[in-house]
DNA sequence: ATGCTTGTATTAAGCGCTTAATACAGTAGT
DNA sequence: ACTACTGTATTAAGCGCTTAATACAAGCAT
């Protein structure tokens, strides 16, 4: 797990990408068990309450459900968790659109300088 | 002017990154004199003395430059700004890149994801 | 029943960001 | 000289985020 967290922003906000694009990924699959706040905030190395208010905002966006003593788990609802993926990737995409006018780059030019900066690699 | 900020990162680096995106995009042309801190401040909404902090983070990326008593000036240096353009923009695609990669999708894939959402548009 | 785990809640403390209210030094225009 | 503008600095206050240290209720395995 990376949880790789910067101090610009609130941590709390940061898991909750982090999970959210697991579960959008298919990392974490729909169905399945979630480790408990303390392990997770543990590994994440911040405490249980940051990790706890994550959560909190996951479940208001239903992509899990929390089940009082057993544990939280990820919805099942393959059709919610297919729009939170194609939500985030138009996000991402429309904030890259956004900088790259206001830098001046007109849409064509965006194109090339994505095919310049991708025709050199391999695949990855 | 946008002037658009939001609660979630410093305002601060926010200022900073609007100011840097202008005049990487020459739309704060290189020698031109700024507005004073107080005037962008009122302008942004925001404390003098946030928007300072904004201009002094610039001027340690030596895109602007400080006279005591006149003002501030957009460097002249053509070349340090055509590079803080290329970094941002560079920046940005591999922060698209990599939230892309993150959510599952291969680089072909992310290809076809906007191809399908920019071919439908007009120029913009 | 005991012990371990789950989620949840509370309190106090510290820290950085932001604001408001000033103040000062230096330059330009009148 | 006076006025108005520059950048700069200081102080106090408030607020949200984060942490630490607890505590409680409920289920499960033994």
């Amino acid at each position: 797990m990376s949880w790789k967290l910067d101090s610009d922003r609130p941590i709390h906000t940061q898991l909750q990408e982090i999970l959210q694009t697991q579960i959008a990924s298919g990392a974490l699959p729909p169905g399945s068990k979630m480790k408990s706040v303390r392990e997770l905030a543990t590994e994440a190395g911040v405490n249980p309450n940051t990790m706890q208010r994550a959560f909190a905002e996951l479940e208001r966006l239903n992509l899990i459900r929390t089940e009082r003593t057993a544990g939280r788990f990820v919805t099942e609802d393959a059709a919610r968790i297919a729009v939170a993926k194609d939500e985030i990737a138009m996000a991402q995409l429309e904030l890259f659109r956004k900088k790259m006018k206001q830098l001046g780059f007109e849409k064509k030019e965006i194109v090339d300088f994505v095919r310049s900066k991708w025709e050199e690699e391999e695949d990855g």
